[in-house]
RNA sequence: GGGCGCGUAGCCUAGCCUGGAUAGGGCACCGGGUUCCUAACCCGGCGGUCGAGGGUUCAAAUCCCUCCGCGCCCGCCA
């Protein structure tokens, strides 16, 4: 292709036109020397935005292994022998690299063109037709949501909202176990009428409890005292795993499927004000009841490495897959001939195969050995595939360890979102007291849940977090309010300027200023951001992205006056409206509310 | 004991996949900025050689090895 063909309005990455030319250029250069080397490796070499002011930087070093000179001198003859082109203006020279300095009034014009012409699917890539799913949060539906899994559940949410604006056709799921003794032990007590309850247990509810509250709550408030019951008594211990049995057999009480749904409708309501949600909810005992969980069971019996225990029970010896010494002896059935979390799992993971062709799973770093079972149990049964997992470092408290519900040092995310939003109605309040009160509880909420969406995935998955409340509510600096903030006042700009609306002409040359070059810079990265984390399930690139964003059109906000600007004023209008539109696009693939108004 | 992950300024964090130009941000702290489009903002200053050591390389925060520290896991629980 040469440089005339590239037309600057279809391209979905404003910076891919600049790169390929550059790329050509270089080659062409390069083949001077008499140096064949193939434009996509060159191009790959290239980063944007990686120079002085911005340049598209080329380091020759590993070109000038090849030709056997040194980079330097490589680097001042390629620059000499890069011809003009009208996408790069000119290519400087600068130790061993070589500087591609764009076209400045194309560059302006290609981003442009680009954010208007793309709208609200700006960023995206081209679409594929590959079927992907992502299962995330799954958390036991046996309470209240609490924030040590809330990591989960924005990690996930944020790595599918990535992959589908990647071009991904992308499903999301969660897992319902509704299989295990903690769902078994919430079934035991509510099948009894409250007269029936053992007193401990209903001493422990009666008093706490809240007319009207959410049904997590209030089906969840028994579960620390029946834990504590069980322990000295055997004969409601004996009940409850009667119970477990004939769960795990596929037949549960009625009540049990309606108590687990309820619950897990009160905890998706609580994720739904961080606009969380799923495509579909995959239920652990359907997998026994359609005849899955059977099949696997006897397709693992006949594995190469199954092994029949004295007892009855059944496991894989997994020596060889990697496993760590004591946890090779992979146990798939009970002796009574009940399936275990890894049978059931390895039917589900069947399930989705048979529909996808990437899965992944997002799972608490409590789950890493299940994640390297899972394989080696796949194998055995001679399936080929295998899930990517996305393995997070569990939230802990800073007294140390980690969140949990019997220690008492768990914060359900109902507690964190109202702390929050009364934070944030403070600031509103003291800050607009013009607003009507619905419009300040309205962004309060918005400002609340921002904050916490982008406090977590700012973070990279692997890293451990301590949580605290005065650094998850913070709404200065790199927070999720400062995104609403600037894109509050990007909306305000145009609102004033009457220019809510496209479309908006501008002149490229108008666009001369370092800090609107920048901005234009900042604005045409959003493509590659999207797909790298898309690519790399590094979701928190997104949340660095997005305040490089506002970061720049902040500084760009202050160092010049857009409608208060002579002639430069449809010009500087146009810039704001597709910062606006840039910003807004990262915040909704941040799941963040975008406010007109703050 | 074994396995996995993490270790970047007082605190939090990006960069590590795909090694490359003085390691980006934020909080806190100090000093400035509002007759001007939203000060949840902006400008300046202070502060790090990327846990320690070794190796590979023209080049290492980034790759490899060893060690140290912290977290998690090692159930016929999920």
């Amino acid at each position: 292709m040469s440089s005339e063909d590239r037309s600057s309005s279809p391209v979905l990455d404003p910076w891919a036109p600049f790169l390929d030319a550059a790329a050509d250029a270089l080659r062409a250069a390069a083949e001077a020397f008499s140096l064949r080397v193939p434009v996509g490796e060159l191009r790959a070499q290239l980063r944007a935005q990686d120079g002085p002011d911005g340049a598209i930087a080329f380091p020759s070093h590993r070109l000038a292994q090849g030709a056997r000179r040194p980079p330097n001198e490589l680097a001042t003859a390629l620059a000499a022998g890069v011809r003009p082109d009208p996408w790069i203006r000119a290519a400087v020279a600068s130790g061993a690299y070589v500087n591609f300095q764009v076209e400045p009034e194309r560059f302006a014009a290609t981003v442009l063109d680009t954010v208007f012409a793309r709208g609200a699917r700006y960023g995206e890539g081209a679409p594929t037709p590959e079927r992907v799913c992502v299962e995330h949060t799954s958390a036991n539906p046996t309470g209240p949501f609490h924030i040590g899994r809330v990591r989960n559940a924005i990690i996930g949410d944020t790595l599918a909202r990535a992959r589908r604006a990647a071009g991904r056709a992308v499903t999301t799921q969660y897992y319902v176990d509704d299989m295990g003794r903690q769902a078994a032990m919430i079934t035991w007590i509510w099948s009894k009428p409250r007269a029936e309850w053992p007193e401990p247990i209903r001493q422990a509810v009666e008093g706490e409890e809240v007319p009207g509250e959410k049904p997590d709550r209030h089906r969840g408030r028994p579960y620390p005292a029946i834990s504590a019951y069980l322990k000295d008594h055997e004969d409601a211990r004996n009940e409850v795993a009667a119970l477990v049995r004939e769960i795990e057999l596929g037949h549960p009480p009625a009540a049990h499927r309606e108590l687990t749904q309820a619950i897990l409708t009160g905890m998706l309501a609580s994720l739904a004000r961080l606009k969380i949600s799923f495509d579909e909810f995959v239920w652990e005992s359907d997998f026994l009841r359609d005849g899955s969980v059977e099949r696997v069971l006897e397709r693992l019996h006949a594995a190469p490495h199954a092994v029949r225990e004295a007892n009855g029970a059944w496991a894989i010896d997994a020596t060889g897959y990697g496993l760590p010494k004591e946890s090779n002896h992979v146990v798939f059935q009970r002796a009574d001939g009940t399936s275990l979390y890894v049978s059931r799992d390895v039917a589900y993971h069947l399930a989705k195969f048979a529909r996808f062709a990437d899965v992944v799973d997002v799972l608490g770093q409590d789950h890493q050995l299940h994640a390297r079972t899972l394989p080696a149990l796949l194998a055995e049964i001679g399936e080929a595939r295998r899930p990517a997992f996305v393995i997070y470092q569990d939230i802990t408290v800073p007294e140390g360890g980690r969140m949990s519900t019997r220690g008492g040092s768990a914060v359900w995310l109902d507690q964190l979102l109202d702390e929050a939003v009364e934070r944030a109605r403070r600031e509103v309040v003291a800050r607009r007291e013009d607003l009507a009160t619905e419009d300040i509880e309205r962004i309060a909420e918005s400002v609340a849940t921002g904050a916490i969406r982008y406090h977590v995935v700012r973070v990279a998955p692997e890293k451990p977090v301590v949580f605290r409340w005065e650094e998850a509510l913070s709404f200065e600096g790199r927070s999720g309010p400062f995104l609403q903030y600037s894109y509050a006042r990007a909306s305000s700009v145009l609102r004033k300027g009457e220019a809510d609306q496209g479309p908006y002409p501008y002149e490229a040359a108008r666009l001369s200023d370092p800090e609107e070059r920048a901005l234009l810079r900042v604005i045409a990265g959003l493509p590659s951001a999207v797909e790298y984390a898309a690519r790399s399930a590094h979701v928190q690139a997104i949340a660095g992205y997005a305040h490089d964003v506002a970061d720049q059109f902040n500084r760009f906000y202050h160092a010049l006056p857009v409608l208060k600007s002579g002639a430069e004023r449809p010009s500087r209008v146009a810039l704001v409206a597709a910062t606006r539109q840039t910003l807004g696009n990262a915040l909704e693939l941040l799941g963040i509310d975008r406010l007109e108004t703050m």
